[in-house]
DNA sequence: TTGACTTATATGTCTAGACATATAATCGTG
DNA sequence: CACGATTATATGTCTAGACATATAAGTCAA
């Protein structure tokens, strides 16, 4: 789902410079905390200006593999905490990737003012209304995962009249807002009966949970649990690190 | 266990320029596709060179924001699929960063040569010795986490030697070997009776499943399952995007 | 020894140019 | 009209300087 890659770029002198250093790093031929030539004797070593150099240097500072202290020098930062580039594509492009069919089931839409659950789900305190949405995702034809989203419509008042019977919320919301924050929770469940149910499997079976709440400008827009079946759905995360 | 933060900077020039056009873009005064102005009009308007203005746009065309096409201009690019930095991190970190107090106990440590399973899991070719280890973390005197690992000796020779006693084996790997590569698949299963034993949950709990991949130039270093309790434990990944 | 002050220095930012290069737009030609 | 050649232009990279600024290191006094 998610893969980092490094295209292949003519090479310029500070892409050169960049590389080269990137390599001793990785390889640990420089290990963590060793201090990286001073930008004069990078300009001297590779014959270049300063700016050439600053420019490589720059942007190793800003993939977090090189650490920059003023009068000090630079410094290979030492290994970061694992992070990894988790994405999390739209389901239908996720399912279309994985070379099977997509299908989409709107199970139930409902138009109400926000309950009292609504309001801490999303995380707003004024009254107001919002659409609530039961769906299925499937691939293949088999279930793939059942989603229950919440929209706030103050946020969204186009979403109280958008048709989600053939276009799954996740899809026209990506098309129809823009969001500048959400975030991710990741857990595990015991499937219920109802889940269960919706998704083909056995209760007691585990699932895997994914709550996510977008934001835009500090503005709740959506927040929606994603259930997968838990042994045959996976995550996966690629990356490269120091 | 994750977040991303816009330090406060001094507001240099290209700085501001950059959170300018970002401001803009994260606002939807600039949608996708949307023309920014040239490098000739930018630097008119902000009363400075073109390599100033060049800068910003390079950070964000390097941050996906915008999209730079030669005698075309740069364009704002469209809403990314959703993609989160999900940072992992060491165990002990996270739970000393809950406030709690770490705790870590072996539970069996074994070298052997690999078998086939071994060899299948590490994804190596060649016979070769491996460490297996089975170990507890839990916070506050509470399980936290199992874990199952398997370490490619011959890709860490000191791994046969070290005490893996009173330090974590990831702790251990983290300070001794540097890795350039990983992989994490996230998937959820229920607990099994040795399982719930070791969390202190019930058999057919759900559970949490990390398992990581760590390569050092395309050679495979350690293989891990981590097991977590899945209704208390929460993978947090929160993120900005456009 | 410790704390305050000074100094040297590496990075941070910026300029006003230059040439290279990819490509959108135009022009000509069949 | 279609297609190939030409041209204009915006970005990509680079230079040889400049001054700003944070700070490690050295200096000196209490």
């Amino acid at each position: 789902m998610s893969l980092i890659t490094d295209a292949p770029d003519k090479p310029t002198l500070y892409k050169q410079i960049r590389q080269d250093i990137e390599r001793r790093i990785l390889t640990g031929e420089w290990p963590p905390g060793h201090r990286i030539p001073f930008e004069h004797q990078l300009m001297v070593r590779y014959g270049c200006s300063r700016m050439t150099v600053n420019k490589a240097l720059s942007e190793l500072a800003q993939a977090d593999l090189i650490e920059r202290r003023r009068r000090a020098g630079s410094f290979v930062r030492r290994p970061q905490h694992l992070s990894a580039v988790l994405k999390i594509a739209d389901i239908r492009a996720e399912i279309t990737a994985l070379g099977r069919a997509y299908g989409y089931e709107l199970i139930n839409r409902r138009l109400r003012a926000a309950t009292a659950a609504d309001r801490i789900r999303l995380g707003v305190k004024k009254a107001g209304k919002v659409v609530a949405i039961a769906c299925r995702h499937s691939a293949d034809g088999m279930p793939f995962a059942v989603e229950d989203r919440l929209i706030d419509l103050s946020s969204v008042p186009d979403a109280a009249t958008a048709d989600f019977a053939n276009e799954p919320p996740g899809s026209w919301l990506l098309h129809h807002v823009p969001w500048t924050e959400a975030e991710h929770t990741i857990s595990a469940i015991v499937a219920d009966d109802r889940t269960a149910a919706a998704l083909d499997i056995a209760v007691g079976a585990p699932c895997l949970v994914i709550d996510r709440y977008t934001w835009r400008s500090a503005r709740t827009i959506t927040a929606v649990r994603l259930l997968y079946p838990g042994d045959t759905h996976r995550l996966v995360a690629r990356f490269k690190g120091g």
